[in-house]
RNA sequence: CGGGGUGUAGCGCAGCCUGGUAGCGCGCACCGUUCGGGACGGUGAGGUCGGAGGUUCAAAUCCUCUCACCCCGACCA
């Protein structure tokens, strides 16, 4: 294995697949697409299911599981669903197999033909509103409030590891309200967590919107959306809260007596995030010596390297550092004494970097000696000799100050990568060179696709709460109440 | 689906053009010296060359077919 990894200024995305892969995050598995996320970069998707969890108990939410299959018929009850899934979709046709007559292996036997196709989910609207149908009859049985951790699969045609793969672990919440005024404040009550999550733990900014009708979900009403910019200068939807009206209850058939008696459609929005979170997450703060992870979702937020020649050194370096480990313990600091006498210092050292551990410290001898210890800080690759003394308290305020700083540096990187443009020349020359575009556009589907023929840059989404400020579209000159995020996107 | 590329030891690759004992680096095992930024020396283990056919005295190498994966596009979270 060579030492060095591509740099992100030669080859992006060569840099990006090299720091999953030496991070040790995950692998490409033997099927097309789909992806081995290996222990270290699940921990990190349990850190991020964690505070998503207990941010979605916060706001009322349940946990619950539906099945993985979802009947083709289901699947076809709601049109625009129907049809903007279809074309990704794994489909079980058959339940058996059989050894081959002709030789070795086995072959699907035809006999075992399902009556009706399964689909695997590509989301699973389908699945639970045929559920809600039994569960809501009534207006006391709202609102419905579950969130799901699963599983889905798209059959996409080019996949990333973590951006993009066939098979990819999310949550999906679906609720469903008596009113329109309530499904829409859950839309945006979800996304607001979405945006708290990804700004105060994985510590990327985020700008929030609506997206345009062309990148819609199938089947909503409206979609609203989180998008973060990433050091190449493309965007990346972090995660969606869509509204979906009562298109779902309508095709399923779900209807509920009001409070005035009144047969009426349930309310209702979905929203997700899923394991491209991590891919975000790299994009956003890592570097050319590898992954830099917030602190908050660090699996490991401490490592200590002894350095030691013998088992006598080892054991005076252990004795002293004894409390030190009671203590991050105690405080419910993740850590991890690396007194493994396999690897020498420098290569612990390389390692930890790599995995992006946000802070590293070595004591040895000489430290004994003078009571102190080294420490040093990933996010800007730093080091000082500090007392020993003490140094927990300053590990903790360090940990803060390295999630602060990453978010900083994310958003500072975002504010110097965001432009208004008012002429089409300025347009695609600001595209070319990357980041978030703010210029006007006449609404139209015909405008937006031109544009994204011309340039690849897509409406990323509409700001939910810009100041209105008219002007002319930047491609047809038309008038524009206000201004759009252009970008180019993953 | 279009374009490009790759399948040879656990990983990364060379060998193929011009057929003739399957090689290198890393990793791995053992021994010794090392150990505050990816150590060094020595010894050693490890491969039916993606698969199937064909040509040939002989195929990793030539021919045909096939499968898989990666990268770049179109599609998407």
């Amino acid at each position: 294995m060579s030492k060095s990894i591509p740099t992100r200024e030669d080859n992006y995305s060569e840099w990006y697949n090299e720091i999953v892969k030496r991070a040790d995050l995950a692998e490409h598995s033997p099927v097309r697409g789909c992806m081995v996320i290996k222990p270290y970069g699940f921990a990190i998707w349990e850190k991020m299911q964690k505070a998503l969890d207990d941010m979605f108990k916060e706001t009322g939410h349940q946990n619950a599981y539906f099945p993985l299959f979802v009947p083709k018929s289901f699947l076809e009850l709601e049109e625009q669903h129907a049809e903007g899934f279809a074309k990704e979709c794994a489909v079980v046709t058959h339940y058996r197999l059989k050894s081959n007559p002709d030789g070795k292996g086995l072959i699907v036997d035809e006999n075992s033909r399902l009556e009706e196709p399964l689909v695997v989910r590509p989301t699973s609207e389908a699945v639970i509103w045929h559920s809600y149908k039994n569960w809501i009859q009534s207006w006391r049985d709202l609102p419905v409030l579950i969130n799901q951790w699963s599983n889905v699969v798209r059959w996409e045609m080019r996949t990333r590891l973590f951006l993009r793969t066939s098979e990819f672990l999310w949550q999906e919440g679906h609720t469903a309200h008596e009113t329109e005024a309530e499904a829409l404040e859950e839309t945006g009550k979800m996304l607001g967590v979405y945006a708290e999550f990804v700004e105060q733990w994985m510590a990327v900014p985020v700008l929030q919107g609506v997206k345009t009708a062309s990148e819609r979900f199938a089947g909503a009403i409206d979609t609203y959306c989180i998008e973060a910019l990433m050091q190449d200068g493309k965007a990346l939807q972090a995660g969606t809260s869509h509204f979906l009206g009562q298109n779902f209850a309508r095709s399923f058939d779900v209807k509920f007596v009001n409070k005035e008696n009144e047969l009426d459609y349930p309310w209702a929005t979905s929203w997700g995030v899923s394991t491209r979170l991590i891919g975000a997450l790299i994009m956003a703060h890592s570097d050319d010596k590898g992954l830099v992870l917030p602190p908050k979702l660090a699996p490991i937020q401490v490592v200590i390297v002894p350095i030691f020649r013998t088992d006598e050194d080892l054991a005076k370096i252990n004795e002293k550092v004894e409390p030190l480990l009671a203590e991050l313990k105690a405080k419910g600091i993740p850590y991890k004494y690396d007194d493994d006498d396999k690897y020498k210092p420098g290569y612990k050292f390389a390692e930890y970097e790599l995995k992006g551990v946000p802070v590293r410290m070595a004591i040895g001898l000489r430290d004994l000696e003078n009571g102190t210890i080294e420490l040093a800080r990933r996010d800007e690759l730093s080091k000082q000799t500090l007392p020993f003394d003490g140094i927990v308290g300053h590990i903790e305020s360090l940990l803060a100050e390295i999630q602060q700083n990453l978010y900083d540096r994310a958003l500072s990187f975002r504010e110097a990568n965001t432009f208004s443009v008012d002429t089409w020349d300025a347009f695609k020359a600001r595209i070319e060179q990357g980041g978030f575009v703010l210029a006007h556009w006449d609404g139209t589907d015909e405008t937006e696709e031109k544009i994204k023929q011309e340039t690849k840059a897509t409406i990323r989404l509409i700001p939910l709460n810009s100041i209105e400020m008219a002007g002319k579209c930047v491609y047809s000159g038309k008038e524009s109440a206000k201004r759009v995020v252009f970008a180019r996107a993953y």
